[in-house]
RNA sequence: GGAGAGAUGGCAGAGUGGUCGAAUGCGCUGCCUUGGAAAGGCAGUAUACGGGCAACCGUAUCCGGGGUUCGAAUCCCCGUCUCUCCGCCA
């Protein structure tokens, strides 16, 4: 969340930054309820404090074998008044609190302006694509089955087998590695996370409907980035730990809500996919160098792929909520003839730290350190990506890419 | 799933109704001592919020929530988690 100090401070430089990505700051009610919060917390708190005085005075006057009866009243006169005022502190604290959850993160100052994807700026196009137009990765392959998802499980489920399912494996197993011999920690992580893990990174309380509820307020993970930025939440880091880098190879669950219609065709847009992510825990000042460190990884697997792809910053509305500033990695898909999203790196700032308490301390006072993250990549989408990119229209086969043969076994797969 | 034990500061650990934000030890920081170091001595060392220019003051927090009481780390109820034993199991 926003640092409510600065809300304080300078509620119109908020105001004016978030209006960039599409978001209407309540100046009037944030400020009206901070200043009765104020009122009625003082007030609450002198109470407390005559209580707490009256209470040792009457312990006196019980040793001492005095009368206490006009203390008593007194007391009762006090508590009285305490539970109303109580009573409303915490109701104002609770719409304040679940107020500024709801507030976006702030946004850079070169996140370019626009309300959609179509604003999002290309920073960079690393190669031309060789394969224009392809048939679509369903039609190249029938080792991908829709059907047999939605036999199973429902739309937007799919079942891999033989070699591709091999390859979906292998392409993890590729990425992984690499974020490891970047310095990456791998870890294996539950993909079944509870109510304060999601509200620590921001997908709760405001996306709810865009994941997998279970009982007991658990969720199934949307991404690895859930369960590994936590592994430090409530946690003071020494500053010679930092930079913490981690990564992790999960499934992820997305509910999708909203999106009927839309990339019915294929894996692009499932219930259920891979990713490996990686994840980065830094300094306030050394952040703004992460997010490059980061994007530059998630390149180098695309370069060691092979694929066509390009860099777009995104544009302010179509940053995440949490996200101060996003690069996408956007690949090159043949049979759609367009560039779609196969890894998101962003800077949170503090904002997921200030949720999660992920701080240090140097000298007396602590400070929130600076989250970000970065998808190393979608493995799904890469897997289409290759089958389509490094598709032999004249052999009729998949050429593997250089990178992952080893760890395939083979160089092509026969269609 | 059944039975029992437990959860206290960075860590270990005392505390069973009042002056307890909490003994003691370790760790950490500063100072003294020293040619320098070790050892030793002294002092300091939780977090959040509010008030104040500041010194400082107030409030809350001993797993979470509720209750009893003038007063709760301490008593009662509910929940969560951990450990031990039994059962089951990859």
């Amino acid at each position: 969340m926003i640092d409510i100090k600065l809300l304080r401070e300078d509620i119109g430089f908020c105001e004016n930054n978030l209006k960039k990505r599409g978001f209407c700051l309540d100046v009037k009610t944030f400020e009206d309820l901070d200043s009765l919060r104020k009122k009625v917390q003082k007030k609450t708190e002198d109470l407390q404090s005559e209580k707490n005085k009256l209470s040792k005075d009457f312990g006196l006057l019980k040793k001492e074998g005095k009368s206490t009866d006009k203390l008593s009243k007194k007391i009762d006169d006090i508590k009285n008044q305490l539970s109303q005022v109580e009573k409303e502190l915490s109701n104002i604290q609770f719409k304040l609190s679940n107020m500024l959850m709801e507030i976006p993160n702030l946004v850079s100052d070169d996140t370019p302006d626009g309300k959609d994807e179509f604003a999002n700026k290309v920073i960079r196009e690393h190669s031309k694509p060789k394969v224009l137009k392809s048939k679509s990765h369903l039609e190249l392959t029938s080792e991908i089955s829709l059907e047999l998802g939605n036999k199973l499980s429902g739309s937007r489920f799919s079942v891999l087998s033989g070699s591709i399912a091999k390859l979906h494996r292998t392409i993890s197993a590729f990425m992984i590695d690499e974020a490891i011999k970047a310095g990456y920690k791998e870890f294996y992580v539950p993909y079944i996370v509870n109510y304060d893990a999601l509200e620590g990174t921001g997908q709760l309380p405001k996306f709810e409907e865009d994941l997998f509820k279970l009982e007991n307020d658990q969720y199934l993970i949307p991404t690895a980035e859930v369960p590994l930025t936590n592994l430090h939440r409530e946690k003071i880091i020494s500053s010679d730990e930092l930079p913490i880098k981690m990564t992790a190879h999960t499934p992820c669950f997305r509910s999708e809500a909203g999106s009927y219609g839309r990339d019915t065709n294929g894996l692009i847009r499932l219930h259920q996919f891979d990713k490996v992510e990686i994840v980065q825990i830094v300094e306030p000042a050394k952040s703004d160098q992460a997010l490059e460190d980061i994007l530059n990884h998630a390149e180098s697997l695309l370069k060691k792929l092979d694929l066509p792809y390009r860099v777009v910053q995104l544009c302010a509305g179509d940053l995440g909520f949490s996200s101060y500033k996003t690069y996408d990695l956007e690949v090159w898909m043949p049979n759609q003839e367009k560039y779609r999203e196969i890894s998101s790196c962003s800077n949170f700032l503090d904002f997921q730290a200030r949720r999660s308490k992920i701080r240090s301390k140097d000298q007396n006072s602590s400070t929130f350190l600076h989250t970000l993250n970065g998808s190393a990549l979608a493995v799904g989408r890469t897997l289409i990506a290759i089958i389509e990119n490094c598709f032999d229209e004249k052999s009729n086969k998949i050429l593997i890419p250089e990178c992952l043969k080893s760890y395939f076994g083979d160089d092509q797969i026969i269609i």
